[in-house]
DNA sequence: TTTCGTTGTGAGAACGTTGTCACAACGTTT
DNA sequence: AAACGTTGTGACAACGTTCTCACAACGAAA
C-alpha cells in the first residue's frame, strides 16, 4: 500500500510537504506541488483516511440511529440529513434499533467508540439518564422525532399539537362527533402529544374519546393498527372517526378493514398522522397530516454541523409545521355537506 | 480522553495486559484481569476504535453505495445486507449516488480511502473499467441487482428471465396478445434483461411489441413512468397489456392513469415487475413480480464476508428466484373467463 | 543596514493501539 | 534432573498521518 512516504521519495520531497500539498494546506511553491501531484498520480496514492482521523481526531463521520429504517418517515429525515451533510464531506453510519432501547445505547456507544464526530438520534425510548450517560462530554448529538425529557440534546420534531389541531378542527367541521384513536406507547413523543394533543382539542368542542375506543399499542407497529382494526370491524357500534397517531398504525388499520370489508369512509372515517407510501394510488385517499420529514432531517444536520463548531450553544427544540392534506377518508356527515345533490 | 495507559496505571499493569483482557487474547490471570476491568469501569474507559483500526488495518465497517435509498428494493436490500453483518460486528457506511455514475466512483473511491473492509455495490452503470481501476487489489466488492460486464466481482441479482417468464406465461394464459412495454435503459441489467426477456418469451407464442408501444426511458423514474401513461391514456388504439420492468415506472404509470381516468384493468391490464409499496391498499392490487431483496441483500452480505475471509474464490453470479403475485389488473380475455356468470 | 513578515521546506514527535519478542515461573514429561 | 510446553506479564516497535517547531531565503518596511 502507498504511503505518503513512497510520494515523498518519489517527488525527491519530505513527507510534510506532500502532506501540505494532499491537504491544501500551509505554503507549497507550485512547482514542487505540481511534482507532488504527478508523484501521487504515478503512484495511485489514496491517503489513509484511517490514519489521518487517527492524528486528526476528527472522522467525518456522523453515526444515524433510526428506530426503523423501512418507515418512510425516517427515510425521507435520512435524506434530508444527506443532502446537508454530503456537500461537507461527511458520510453517514446508520443503524437500525428495530424500536430497542439496549441496542440502542449499544449502537450509540460503538458509534461514541469509533469516534464519530456526531450523532442524530430517533430515540425508542432511552433514559436521559443512559443518553446522558454514554455521551457525557462526548460527541454531540442531536435528536430526531423524539424528544427524550431531561436529555441535554437539541431536538428537532413536528408540531405535533398544531397538527393534531388541524386534524380535529377539520373532523369537527365535517360534523363528526364520536372518535376513537389508535395510537402508540406515550414514553415516545410522538404517542404522548399526539394522545394528549387529540384530546386537548377535541375537549375544546366539549368531544372526548371514551376509554373502550381507545387503542393505546406498546409499540408504534401493523401488527398493532391491525389488531385494532379487527376489533374495530367488529364493534357492535363504532366511532365516526378513528383517528391514528402514526403512519404504520393507519396502514395496520387499514389492512384490518380491507380484510373484513370495513368500507371507508361509508363505515367508518379515517384519519391519519403520516402519510402512506403510494397513497395516492389508495381506493380511498387519506385525510392526513404530511410531516415534513425531508425539511426535519435537513434542520437537525444543520444544527449538528453548528454544535459540532461551537461547543457552547445554548440546547433548543425546534418544532417544524405539519400540513394538512385532504382525502376521501372522512365522511362528510354536517348538513351543509348532506345537502342532497 | 481516557487511554489504554491510563487504565494499565490504575490496575498496576502494563498497557499490554490492559490490551488483552479488554480484546479477551493471549494469556491473563483471572485476579489481574478483574482488576483491569474494575479500572475500566472507574475510568469510563471507551477503547479508540480508530486507534485499533489503524494499528489492525481492520474497520470493521461495510460500505454501501445504492442508486437510490428511498427505493423499496433497496431498503428491504439494506435491510437483509444489515442482518447479515450486524452480528458480525460491522457497521454500514450508507451512500446514495442517485445514478449518478460520477457521484457512484466518487463514493466507492471515499470508502476506499476509509480502508472499508468491503463493499456492497449497486451500480448505476459504471464501466468495469473504472470500477476494476478503482477496486484493483483493494477492498472485495459485490455487486447487488445489477451485472457490470467485465469486472471481476461477484453479483447477487433477480433471475430476471425467470420473472418475466412467469409473467407472459400468465399473460397468454389470460388471452392477452397485444402488448406494450415500459423499461429503462439498457446500460442497466434490469432494464437489458428484462426488455430483452420480455420479447423473447413473446416470441415463443409468436407475439411482439411493436415499436410504437415501447418506451424504453433513460432512468427508471416516475417521472418517465408518468410520461410513457401519459401518452398510453390518449391513444386512439391501446396495447391490452402494458408490462413495467421495474416498481417506479409502474407507479409513474398508474399515476398518469388515474389523472386520466384510464381504468385498470378495464381499459388496460397492467403488470409490473417489482411490488409497490402498500399495494395491498391500491384500489387495483398490481399482479407483479415480487422480488426478493431481502434475501438478495443477505446472500450479497454473507457472500461479502466469504470473500473477505477468503480473497481467491472464484468470482460467481448467484440468481435468485422471484415470484410471481396475481392481482386483479390483468382482464381475463379467454374464452373460459369470459363466460357468463 | 537592520528588522520584520511572508513564503517555503524539512525534522521529528505524537496520536492509542496491537503485535512481536523476551523472559520468568511453573508443572509435566522424558 | 533435564527438557519442554503452558501460562502470565512487560518492553518496545510499528502503523501513516498531522502538527509544531526550526530554519532559511527573500522582499519590504524601518
Amino acid at each position: 500500500m502507498v504511503t505518503l512516504a513512497d510520494v515523498a521519495k518519489r517527488a525527491g520531497v519530505s513527507p510534510s510537504t506532500v502532506s501540505r500539498v494532499v491537504n491544501q494546506n500551509g505554503y507549497v511553491s507550485e512547482e514542487v506541488a505540481e511534482r507532488v501531484r504527478r508523484a501521487v498520480e504515478e503512484l495511485d496514492y489514496r491517503p489513509n483516511v484511517i490514519a489521518r482521523s487517527f492524528r486528526s481526531k476528527t472522522t467525518m463521520t456522523i453515526g444515524v440511529v433510526v428506530s426503523e429504517i423501512t418507515n418512510p418517515y425516517f427515510m425521507e429525515a435520512l435524506r434530508g440529513i444527506e443532502e446537508v451533510l454530503s456537500p461537507e464531506g461527511y458520510l453517514m453510519l446508520i443503524a437500525s434499533s428495530s424500536s430497542v432501547v439496549e441496542k440502542e445505547l449499544q449502537y450509540c456507544m460503538e458509534f461514541d467508540r469509533r469516534r464519530v464526530d456526531g450523532i442524530i438520534l430517533a430515540s425508542a425510548g432511552s433514559s436521559a439518564g443512559d443518553l446522558n450517560n454514554v455521551f457525557r462530554g462526548r460527541s454531540p448529538v442531536v435528536l430526531i422525532d423524539r424528544i427524550v425529557e431531561g436529555a441535554e440534546f437539541d431536538c428537532v420534531l413536528d408540531d405535533n399539537d398544531e397538527g393534531v389541531r388541524m386534524l380535529v378542527d377539520y373532523l369537527i367541521g365535517e360534523g363528526h362527533r364520536k372518535f376513537g384513536i389508535i395510537s402508540g406507547p406515550t414514553r415516545i413523543t410522538a404517542g404522548k402529544e399526539r394522545t394528549a394533543a387529540f384530546e386537548k382539542h377535541l375537549a375544546r368542542y366539549g368531544c372526548s374519546v371514551p376509554p373502550e375506543w381507545k387503542w393505546i399499542g406498546d409499540a408504534f407497529s401493523v401488527e398493532y393498527g391491525q389488531a385494532a382494526g379487527e376489533v374495530i370491524a367488529t364493534l357492535p357500534v363504532r366511532p365516526s372517526t378513528v383517528f391514528c397517531a402514526n403512519n404504520v398504525l393507519t396502514t395496520g388499520l387499514l389492512l384490518a378493514f380491507q380484510r373484513h370489508g370495513v368500507k371507508v369512509p361509508d363505515d367508518v372515517s379515517v384519519v391519519s398522522y403520516g402519510a402512506l407510501e403510494n397513497g395516492e394510488l389508495f381506493s380511498t385517499t387519506i385525510t392526513q397530516i404530511e410531516q415534513p420529514a425531508r425539511e426535519t432531517g435537513r434542520v437537525a444536520a444543520a444544527r449538528l454541523l453548528q454544535r459540532m463548531r461551537h461547543k457552547d450553544l445554548p440546547f433548543e427544540v425546534v418544532r417544524m409545521p405539519p400540513r394538512l392534506v385532504i382525502g376521501r377518508s372522512v365522511r362528510a356527515l354536517n348538513s351543509y355537506h348532506n345537502l342532497p345533490e
